[in-house]
DNA sequence: TATTATGGGTCTAGTCACTTTACCTGTCAA
DNA sequence: TTGACAGGTAAAGTGACTAGACCCATAATA
């Protein structure tokens, strides 16, 4: 007999990648599972279960008694490559609820707990609009609740927004503020409404802090035990005892906040300063220079 | 003429839902990005816009110079719902390299910049068997670098993980620890090799610390003006001028260490704690055991 | 021990979502 | 003016799918 192997054409490519996902995450598949996912018929999943078999052999064997397909223990997979990283961010999406189960591939989720972070949700429109003026280059009107503010009610901001910065907890528009001629960032979720699109201010490679970056190298705390230094190096993915992370200046102070970099380091816990900075002359002028560019403290 | 609307079947659905997120986030659609995506070809590309047009009259209109149909004033998704959030955790995985472009739905992401974050990749073989683990509810053995140990090199050491936890930094393994007779945190970038299953240790029903929970109460930093007050209300979602916020008593610690609730706030600047814990009294309490009953400070 | 439910495998005929190929139209840039 | 490019459409063919049917094995139930 010929074994005439037909060409994957279609949605089955995707179902095979799937399949191969399964077996990867869940260790076993099912002919249900992927009819209930692509919606297709069971002879269709039995095909597909065998395209499976025909192109990597050994990988899956049928498990009488769970009625279920089962991954080998040297199943590879093929059709798909592994990222633990990606899993896991789907993960935090779904457990924060950024995301519906049925929009991922993952079917049972393992027990999971994130620490909740009380970030108001964006509104879909108010991005988009900022969006498009980032692309289409022009300045809009925000309605804005300023940090700085004399008035507690926001206000109409004209601004040119370039760019998108995340702090790692909340995001931004870095734009060009009308009123203030400089510079800043605005967060998404003090903006109320956007209106009036007009022509733009200064351009984005005017932006001096944005277009800027520091390079800062990070260490464990030298106050720390062999083994300790071992595990942070490990945790912080360092070679040769630091690692070398380039930031825009203009994400500099949030870096600073979210590395905890700003708290003295106190020489009786060095466990609660695990990492500290090696190049610490230079980004501390760094970061002053840089905080006094900014507007005070916080956007706005 | 009867007006029939052929029913939608196969890979259509997705591809009308394709057109309305590059509608809403780029503002245009192409035939050729229908076909570069979906590996369609022109004509039905064609086809797919005119069905588009069809069910969804009013929302595109083509625009002869730019050669691309672009979505009208009034244009409103309806295969589609937008997420500012969806959108906006994809553009991390993006810029942190978790995932490529190729993978997403966006075409051309706006110029986008999020602090780095230096933490080491997980490699997928090791979080595919404590999975593993957690689902067949077994023990393994991990080759776990320990903050406490006494050795610089990583030592085997045998668990019984149950559920997995993030700090918002990194990930870990709740588990049993069959050494030290207790539950605690094993973070996944510190085990290095995993192997020997064997029988459980106490099941997840007694890890008191992560079946219970604490519920914190956040509000504005009262030294801030009422314009400020203002600002970090929209910030967290608050409503009533506060906000509360459920956390396993397992990850207190963590949750007390990213929102920086920490830090002594300073009278002089409450800008620098724009949000501090209304029921401190509980929560000061409730950290103070856990941190207790906690290995001294971090996971090992 | 018989019965039922469930999951997998497979065969049939039929269909419609696609492809390929071809040709026509309009706009913009060289 | 010409070519490149984008959109629209028509015709013929194909194969990836469906529905519907039936068979087999295992495990749980009566």
């Amino acid at each position: 007999m010929e074994d005439k192997i037909p060409k994957i054409r279609g949605g089955s490519s995707q179902r095979l990648e799937y399949i191969d996902f399964l077996l990867y995450w869940e260790g076993t598949i099912n002919r249900k599972q992927l009819s209930m996912r692509f919606g297709v018929s069971t002879p269709q999943a039995s095909a597909d279960i065998g395209a499976y078999q025909e192109r990597a052999p050994g990988n899956i064997e049928y498990d009488k008694s769970a009625k279920r397909y089962t991954a080998t223990p040297n199943f590879l997979p093929i059709f798909f490559r592994p990222n633990a990283d990606r899993f896991l961010s789907q993960l935090t999406a779904l457990t924060a609820g950024i995301i519906l189960l049925k929009d991922t591939w993952i079917l049972s989720p393992p027990p999971t707990s994130v620490i909740p972070l009380p970030t108001r949700r964006v509104e879909p429109q108010i991005l988009r609009n900022v969006l498009s003026a980032v692309r289409g280059n022009y300045s809009i009107e925000v309605k804005y609740q300023s940090m700085n503010a004399t008035s507690p009610e926001p206000t109409w901001r004209r601004i040119t927004p370039h760019a998108f910065g995340s702090d790692g907890f909340r995001w931004h528009t870095r734009a060009y503020c009308h009123r203030t001629e400089r510079f800043k960032d605005f967060l998404l979720s003090r903006c109320f409404d956007v209106r009036g699109q007009a022509v733009p201010g200064p351009s984005a490679s005017q932006d001096e802090l944005w277009n800027s970056f520091f390079t800062v190298r990070l260490e464990p705390n030298p106050r720390l035990s062999e083994a300790q230094r071992r595990a942070i190096e490990a945790d912080y993915d360092m070679r040769e005892g630091s690692v070398n992370l380039t930031v825009r200046r203009a994400l500099l102070y949030y870096f600073d906040k979210r590395l905890r970099l700003d708290i003295t380091p106190n020489p009786e816990l060095p466990k609660e300063t695990p990492i500290v900075v090696a190049n610490s002359e230079l980004y501390e002028a760094s970061l002053r220079e840089v905080n006094a560019r900014r507007p005070i403290s916080n956007a706005g």
